[in-house]
DNA sequence: GTCACAAATGTGACCGGTCACATATGACTT
DNA sequence: AAGTCATATGTGACCGGTCACATTTGTGAC
């Protein structure tokens, strides 16, 4: 009297065969959408299949056939900010729809150790690919010099690939001339971080707006992202004489019209502030605040479509992502 | 002439056994440091190890132990809030340094169906248990109704647990009392979505406050959690009389903020209002937020602990998590 | 009738670990 | 010297798929 197989762990390939009275091979066929088999016999396969409620084995197929069909998301300490956030749910939806699942490594510093850590966990892991989140420079940089098994591609870094970000040149563009066009001439700006590449390709494209027009900022600040550290951006700005600023995020503008609140200037009457991001609290700011959007969903499907089409051999193309003005009411002629 | 195996695909434990002249079975015994291993046999093996850049497969370890050391965090599609965004950052920490790796899922919409989708591909993937940050009251009986193979954590949900979720009814009753403790007689409430656990929790815990000082609510609205819905719900308070009004999260403070400015209320001097989670920008609303901080990251933590703990059998007790008052300056006394 | 060839299915090895069990070595009794 | 036991290591099967190859069946051409 043998133990009836069903009563232990999950039913194998070959027990699915025993019951449609194939064989094992037959059934992988079924599995795997091969030609050459039988309506009825398919029929039958998958009649048993669901009668054993078979599920296959992941781990079995990617040790057979050494692809994990799963990529895995690198994703720095900013996990909570609010663009890294929608774009690593757009990853995943991206990648479930293409039969991939995603697993997540998040370095808890930007430390090369940290980050070589959480690729190395990755890669053990046996992703198929990987997709970077990694907008600090130092850490791309990082990233780009472990010479990697697996394809990676990084996003939110300026990474040369003008489909995989948003054009942060283009919108700290569109924010100076938006300023310049109401009037203003003193522009001050609010950068992040000066190794984000996201930061300094802002900065430039609003450098370089200012330029064209025969002008430069009259001072900057840098910040972490953080409305605190907007906040006290404020101090590095307040003899500058400048009537409008440019934050390079959401969040330190509410930070900076807190610190100019505080300070008895109004915003817009004494001082214009225009953000980035567009999040979604920036229309409930008092002010609502101008701001430049862009579109982080979007970005993470790319990243998905380009990582996948390099697994497969196929090179994509499409177009760079453009960000978008978006005016409200923190931004005005000058007094 | 044999081709020479390194040239192919990455070492096996085989390869490292031949360089380092045992059997593969105590290269094995190497890799899980189990006993009785002469240390000189060990470094040999260690040596040959790093000489090949061996990683071990995970693949093969889970095929056959059947355990993946992963676990999945099914993800809904708040994934870009606030506080789901900090907790699975949390999560993913936690689990690291247990050595488990995260996979994620995030259910498109909020449908059963697409729950149960996101559940099965998680289970396929071959995780040993499963995190489900389920807010919503339907998606939390979506997932208790399935019965599930492996161990699931239900956070954010008041899943009766309460080391696993801050205690929202606290919260609530803390932002009842600080208010009435002001002299507010006439408190209104703008609410979370009703079917989330976190929002009736919230709200009863309001009440039941009030409740017990004689009084009661004297509206309430609800929102969806976002700015918008937060200013789309002062209609709703108007004309109701209240002077100060808790709001079931920030982001909904900061819309309400805004619609009572729009009508002409100075905030806190013609309505007090307070929030909940104290996300980073609540310091930097004009005005700073009075809120209810909560500590996401210790909900992540706790979630990986409750799981493995679930996992190993061995089960773990730990005190609720508290929320706590944070009083700044959306609030004072009524004129 | 048989040969050729496509369609449909079966056979056994293999991926890279772990498991159960067998075996070899040394130290310590008796 | 033989027996016992802990220590240290080796052997081959196995997990559940896929792969390369072999085999059987059906169909039309000659």
């Amino acid at each position: 009297m043998t133990v009836n197989a069903s009563a232990k762990s999950s039913p194998s390939i070959r027990d699915v065969a025993k019951l449609a009275r194939v064989s094992h091979q037959t059934v992988s066929r079924v599995l795997n959408d091969h030609p050459y088999i039988r309506p009825a016999t398919r029929e039958r396969v998958l009649a048993a299949m669901a009668e054993l409620n078979y599920r296959p084995n992941r781990a079995a197929r990617t040790l057979a056939t050494s692809r994990s069909h799963t990529i895995g998301v690198l994703l720095t300490a900013s996990a909570s900010h609010y663009g890294p956030a929608s774009t690593i749910a757009a990853v995943e939806e991206a990648a479930r729809d293409r039969g991939y699942s995603v697993v997540l490594a998040s370095p808890g510093r930007v430390e090369v150790a940290e980050f070589s850590d959480a690729l190395d966990h990755l890669i053990r892991e046996g992703v198929d690919g990987i997709i970077a989140v990694a907008p600090q420079i130092r850490a791309a940089a990082a990233v780009a010099k472990l010479h990697n098994p697996v394809p990676v591609v990084m996003i939110q870094c300026d990474s040369g690939d003008p489909r995989l970000s948003v054009d942060n040149r283009v919108g700290g563009k569109l924010a100076a001339e938006h300023l310049w066009r109401l009037g203003h001439r003193r522009l001050a700006h609010v950068s992040g971080p000066g190794d984000w590449s996201e930061a300094t390709a802002r900065r430039h494209g609003f450098e370089e707006a200012l330029a064209d027009v025969g002008s430069g900022p009259v001072a900057i600040a840098e910040g972490d992202w953080s409305a605190e550290s907007g906040y006290r951006a404020f101090e590095h700005l307040r003899d500058s004489g400048c009537t409008a600023v440019f934050c390079a995020n959401d969040q330190m503008a509410l930070g900076l019209i807190h610190a100019a609140h505080d300070d008895g200037r109004r915003v817009p009457r004494d001082l214009s502030i225009i953000g980035f991001d567009d999040t979604p609290e920036a229309a409930h700011y008092l002010p609502p605040l101008t701001t430049i959007r862009q579109d982080f969903h979007m970005v993470g499907r790319r990243a998905v479509d380009s990582l996948l089409s390099a697994l497969d051999g196929t090179p994509k193309h499409g177009r760079s992502i453009h960000p978008k003005l978006v005016v409200r009411d923190s931004t005005s002629a000058p007094a």
